[in-house]
RNA sequence: GGGCGAGUGGCGGAAUUGGUAGACGCGUUGGUCUUAGGAACCAAUAGUGCAAGCUGUGAAGGUUCGAGUCCUUUCUCGCCUACCA
């Protein structure tokens, strides 16, 4: 018997180079077979692989083999989110180019990713940071622009001051950078922007026919495009200035009569009026500092400076009230200014309060009367309108809104609106390593599109990347350049990074195409992508702008077959560890620390009791960290795959353990033992004796559960499944089978155990003399359904017993038999039967009564 | 404040249409073995009880022959989002 231990060090690195040289992940176009387009979100290549990247991968690579076992032409690519800031300022730190450092981190990670045995098709990777990458992007650009989806405008950007760049508005997350934590600033600069706004209505349409998306995603998307139903006002207004009128959008034009004062953003054009008002500038200053703090937010104080100003309301011109600035109205949302109706709402409440001014309710409850005053807080909610002339009576909301915009329609005050919250994409960043943005100005500073033939306008090599802000300016021998014999000065801007992640997966179609992006017939037959994978942390931002550059690049042009890029999406949790920190308070990373049984300490330091802290998702900075390629030396990829499949649905978080990790490993070498007893019995020709079809029933059982599980992304209990039938087999095996019969369905098991472990299943196959080629076995229905059942004998509703008896009796032997069984006896002596319940191939419900 | 989701053993988690709650793994306990290994193997493991049994899926009600699953109320936790007019 060959009891040799399972050599993962052997077996793996053996059979990736088998799969490299017969290119059987290598994909084409194949019009006879149904294609599978499986994309996890590519890696940005920040040195080495981390655990989250091997969730990933073994999720996405788990659904890909087993999509090509069961015949789809799948395509399975990789490839590199190049461009960004980190190897910035990597190279700065170690004077380096950041081209290099890149490629030395793309090369380290793609050997890992080898070595975790992933079935990709590396013929197509891509790297955005490459000039046949992005030269494509910059005509895209150009289209873009052409079709006046890009312009250019001057706005106040959120200025991150340690990255010396400006960043969106998903990018500040509680008034700090997302990447460097600094205090975003406000800056007015020069910037482009995608027209994203224009396809909000298309966008929100669109995640209805997202039916594999989680419904979490589309909430958030929806949230984030944020439409809301209302209507314009326009309010007439008395005072020293020059001022006729405000605009204000609003969702409650039912409470007009409840108007008590008109809030402005401090960014409002009449701020100008203000600007030497050193009163005026202090509050602004005081709202810029209340506006960032979580407490602030909290508390949600509300300041206001009055203005000279005084606002009329249009259904009762002899009413009129104070105009504000408040520190609450943002200015990129409606018009900056908001009508106030403190009855009616919270916020408003909160500042008439403080200041003192009139809360007159328009709005009662169903079961109040007319004589309902609001009072410690506003009142929201539905009802009856009151005090408000030729609103009276309306409900609120179903009607009342419709009617009154109607009625200020006709007034000629104010018009029906819809209004989103998504805003368009600044997609302008003043850094180097990006994606240069192809156009140029001339000595007026007009905007010219560079020659799409001069394109790709090339980051230039050997910049000086210890000068402030953005190198690119300084680089007067690449800034200046000649169009057509005249001068002009080249945009020193480059693209956000997410205009890369927005379009890769059409380049995956056709990663050598050099006319153009995409081959028109390629994605036609690939697109869409089918599963797409990756963390939930992309939710809005980089799904959103995906979606939108798919409909901006077909806008007045291409007629693609799909509107959608991603037709699945799934998000896998994160992958978590138990934080340490010694009797300092300083983080210790799990190797640092060893264990007693009982308490854990500092390595080499008994006295330093460490303190375990709560699981969190590996980080840096809290040193939870475990490294891959540390696991991968030890255990090898197969378990590592069957470790982190595991312990937790795939959309959840998992927690590492480092005991789980080893199960795994001596599990596959359990798993090999068996193997070679499996071997042996094959080899020895037993014939037929009866305990082959248990072996057959449980086969195909496995087959259906296993295939239900991998179509449900069930992963971790289709390595359950595999446990269960390792338990199985190694009883099965003591008894004498059947030699054909047991290869016959230990062939079939081999084949469902392979998705998730791929190496080994590869070696124990061809131990026992087979090739590649193989299907994913369809379950025999004849065996799934088992010839014997237990059946549940329940008494009044509980269970009583269990009787195993043949498949498909009916009631009435059912109840022959059972009347027989001690347990039933002794309930029913004495007793009448009033009810059964039968339910076929399941259960018998005796209802008995005294 | 708003939105979404989740509560099942010591732990991670299983459980088609309502139909044997706790699959599988970790841990723990007891045992066997000695090529002392990253051991392996066998058995037990929701609680309680000698046992038959009783109790058990955050809590309280309800529907049903039957509820982890459906309905109502409620509590707790997690995630996302935030002055959106």
């Amino acid at each position: 018997m060959n009891s040799e231990r399972y050599n993962f060090k052997t077996v793996e690195p053996k059979w990736q180079k088998k799969w490299a040289e017969n290119r059987i992940f290598s994909s084409k176009i194949d019009h006879s077979k149904e294609k599978f387009y499986c994309l996890e979100m590519f890696p940005y290549p920040s040195g080495k692989i981390h655990m989250g990247h091997v969730r990933n991968y073994t999720i996405g690579d788990v659904l890909s083999r087993y999509k090509t076992l069961k015949g789809f032409n799948v395509l399975h690519p990789m490839g590199w989110d190049a461009f960004g800031m980190p190897a910035e300022n990597a190279a700065r730190e170690n004077n380096l180019d950041p081209k290099v450092w890149t490629n030395k981190n793309i090369s380290t990670m793609k050997e890992q990713l080898k070595r975790l045995g992933l079935s990709i098709d590396w013929e197509r990777e891509i790297s955005t940071c490459s000039e046949e990458y992005y030269k494509h992007q910059q005509l895209f650009f150009l289209e873009l622009f052409e079709k006046g989806l890009v312009y250019r405008k001057e706005n106040y950007v959120n200025w991150d001051p340690v990255d010396q760049t400006v960043l969106a508005n998903e990018q500040v997350i509680d008034g700090k950078g997302w990447r460097s934590g600094a205090v975003v600033e406000r800056k007015k600069l020069n910037q482009w922007f995608f027209n994203i706004s224009k396809f909000s209505q298309e966008l929100l349409d669109g995640l209805d026919k997202l039916k594999q998306w989680p419904n979490k995603v589309k909430v958030m998307q929806k949230n984030w495009i944020g439409k809301s139903f209302g209507c314009e006002i326009a309010f007439k207004t008395e005072g020293d200035l020059p001022i006729e009128e405000i605009k204000c959008f609003t969702t409650r034009p039912d409470t007009l009569f409840g108007f008590s004062f008109l809030a402005l953003s401090v960014d409002h054009e009449i701020s100008k009026f203000y600007s030497e008002d050193l009163k005026f500038q202090e509050f602004k200053k005081e709202c810029s500092k209340t506006g960032t703090t979580e407490e602030a937010i909290a508390i949600g104080e509300k300041i206001g400076f009055k203005t000279n100003l005084m606002a009329i309301n249009p259904l009762n011109p002899s009413q009129k009230v104070p105009v504000f600035f408040a520190n609450f109205v943002l200015m990129d949302y409606g018009f900056g200014a908001v009508f106030g109706c403190p009855a009616h709402d919270q916020r408003d409440y909160d500042f008439a309060k403080k200041y003192d001014l009139n809360i007159k309710t328009v709005v009662r409850p169903e079961e109040q009367d007319d004589k309902f005053i609001v009072g410690k807080e506003a009142y929201s909610g539905s009802g009856v309108i009151i005090n408000s002339e030729f609103l009276n009576g309306l409900r609120v909301p179903e009607e009342s809104i419709i009617k009154t915009i109607e009625i200020l329609e006709e007034k000629n005050i104010g018009k029906k609106k819809i209004n989103f919250r998504l805003k368009d994409w600044g997609v302008s960043r003043q850094r180097y390593w990006g994606c240069p943005i192809p156009v140029a100005y001339d000595e007026n500073g007009s905007v010219t599109a560079i020659p799409k033939k001069d394109l790709p306008v090339k980051l230039p090599e050997k910049v000086d990347l210890n000068s402030k802000g953005n190198p690119l300016d300084f680089k007067e021998d690449w800034k200046n350049v000649i169009i057509n014999g005249k001068k002009y000065t080249r945009e020193t801007d480059t693209l956000d990074t997410f205009v890369c992640s927005s379009w890769y997966y059409l380049r995956f179609c056709s990663p050598q195409e050099s006319e153009y992006g995409f081959k028109k017939e390629e994605i036609d037959y690939w697109m869409p992508v089918d599963q797409y994978i990756g963390g939930v942390e992309h939710a809005i931002l980089h799904l959103l702008y995906s979606r939108f550059f798919m409909k901006a690049i077909g806008y007045k042009n291409h007629n693609f077959k799909f509107d959608e890029p991603f037709q699945g999406l799934f998000t896998q949790g994160m992958v978590c560890h138990e934080t340490y920190k010694d009797k300092n308070n300083n983080w210790l990373s799990p190797d640092q620390i060893v264990s007693d049984g009982d308490k854990y300490y500092k390595k080499d330091e008994p006295d330093n009791i460490v303190k375990v802290g709560p699981s969190e998702s590996m980080s840096k900075s809290k040193k939870n960290v475990i490294d891959p390629e540390n696991i991968m030396n030890s255990y090898g990829a197969d378990a590592v795959r069957l470790f982190i499949l595991s312990d937790s649905p795939p959309e959840k978080d998992v927690q590492w353990s480092e005991q789980g990790m080893n199960a795994s490993y001596k599990f596959l070498q359990k798993l090999w033992t068996l193997h070679n007893k499996i071997k042996v019995k094959i080899q020895n020709n037993f014939n037929l004796t009866g305990s082959e079809k248990n072996l057959e029933n449980f086969t195909n059982q496995m087959i259906s559960k296993i295939t239900n599980n991998l179509e449900n992304f069930s992963y971790n209990v289709i390595i359950a499944n595999i446990y269960e039938t390792y338990n199985f087999l190694n009883k099965e095996i003591e008894k004498e089978i059947d030699s054909k019969k047991l290869k016959e369905n230990y062939i079939k098991i081999l084949i469902l155990f392979s998705p998730a472990i791929p190496h080994f299943s590869s070696e124990c196959f061809e131990d026992l003399g087979y090739g590649d080629k193989v299907h994913w076995p369809i379950a025999n229905l004849s065996f799934t359904n088992k010839d014997k059942i237990d059946y549940v004998i329940q008494i009044n509703g509980k269970k009583r017993a269990i009787l195993n008896d043949n498949r498909d009796i009916d009631q009435e032997s059912l109840l022959l038999k059972i009347k027989s069984n001690k347990i039933v006896a002794k309930y029913i002596k004495d007793k009448s039967i009033d009810k059964i319940i039968f339910v076929k191939n399941r259960l018998i419900n005796l209802l008995i009564h005294e």
